[in-house]
DNA sequence: TTCTCTGTTAAATGTTTGTTAAATTGCCGA
DNA sequence: TCGGCAATTTAACAAACATTTAACAGAGAA
């Protein structure tokens, strides 16, 4: 990535970035209560975490916090909004209209946090002839002309796990940065894409390893 | 595991276990393309990680490799299964039967891999008169005496955000162990309940962190 | 015998937690 | 009203802890 040549960059761990939106999540929440101000031992209790990771967490990113009193949570939030890059709308599109990609076009929590499905694309032609809320299908040969004409930058992918690689591979090069991928499989895109996978088999079955040794204490 | 009786028992990091799945997922690809064995070499490259990772990954469970040789994809497959506990079925119930719930009762994923949803709840009497695939939905109050009669273990939480928090407590108190949570909350479970959140939102906002630095490149 | 590849140990790197100085607030009494 | 004091709480540093990567001995294959 080309702004490493800025010489001194603090790199953020991961873990760190995608804690933030919990942040995010948590103080709204708590703005919307009409709780103004809020300390990290507060916030800690609320979240199951030490405050000192929290502290920490925000002290990459600058000094947001008021000794003696804490954070302010509008001011905080405002911050992280800006620093997530969710302080402006982002455009997407779905590939795949099947039962999960209808599910995922009329889900209904994506557009209040400012993600956008402005287009959506399937194989089959009988799916698509029915309008989808406010837009409607296309055939697939439109990606490339549609992401383009519509400055789509996240895809979204919903289609079977065979076709999930090459639905990427297109999204990819037509200039697509973003993937949310529901497909289970190990997706494969260049480091410059930002990969997201959905994968709730995956949580299930790391989830049984632990199930599985409270059992045998029965 | 018997030979967990082992009193010096090693703490396996909790994102090796989340990987493990991932691995049973590649290798099972493999198995079905007719390869029979396959180096961490091999498999790092496929899964986009350094063969020292999962040579240490797997070294927490035992010696399943052959030196000078590699894994044998089936032995490797049957431990691994075994030792995350999806050598056996488990059942699940869902609760919630909105859109997102109906779209989980008919996800095709869950059973290949063991995951059966035996029972499904909701509030409005309006969403369960119709037949789910084999099974049809229940009453919330119906929870406690299901869950026992039919064993169940899991639950898949798919009720609005300002129900959920609720209806995990429920869930908790009536002995399930396990929970799959589509809230976009952030829950409370006492520790001795394993839960995992699906919430392609927060994946979506920890994802435009990364790509807004690619834009600023421009 | 040579080459390959694991399992293991050690080193490097990354992450979380504990601690403390300094900043801020609120209170109390003069 | 003001000054001083106690209680809070951050930011920063340091230490502890965890995870990943590298290196290598030795087992097995060819």
């Amino acid at each position: 990535m080309q702004n490493n040549n800025n010489p001194i960059q603090i790199e953020v761990p991961e873990v760190v970035v995608q804690r933030l939106p919990i942040y995010v999540r948590v103080l709204s929440q708590l703005l919307e209560s009409n709780v103004e101000v809020i300390s990290s031992h507060q916030l800690g209790e609320l979240l199951q975490m030490t405050p000192a990771q929290i502290r920490k967490d925000l002290s990459y990113f600058g000094r947001f916090g008021k000794q003696g009193r804490g954070y302010n949570i509008q001011f905080l939030l405002d911050e992280l909004r800006q620093i997530l890059g969710i302080d402006r709308a982002w455009k997407a599109c779905l590939v795949g209209l099947g039962r999960l990609g209808r599910a995922i076009i009329n889900y209904p929590g994506f557009s209040p946090e400012g993600f956008e499905i402005v287009a959506a694309f399937d194989n089959d032609v009988s799916q698509y002839d029915s309008r989808l809320g406010t837009i409607s299908g296309q055939a697939m040969e439109e990606i490339a002309r549609t992401v383009k004409a519509k400055n789509i930058s996240i895809g979204i992918v919903a289609v079977p796990s065979n076709q999930a690689q090459s639905v990427i591979d297109t999204l990819v090069e037509n200039g697509i940065t973003g993937i949310l991928n529901y497909a289970p499989i190990a997706p494969f895109a260049p480091a410059n894409v930002v990969m997201r996978n959905i994968d709730p088999v995956l949580s299930l079955q790391s989830m049984t390893f632990y199930m599985k040794e409270n059992e045998e204490i029965n």
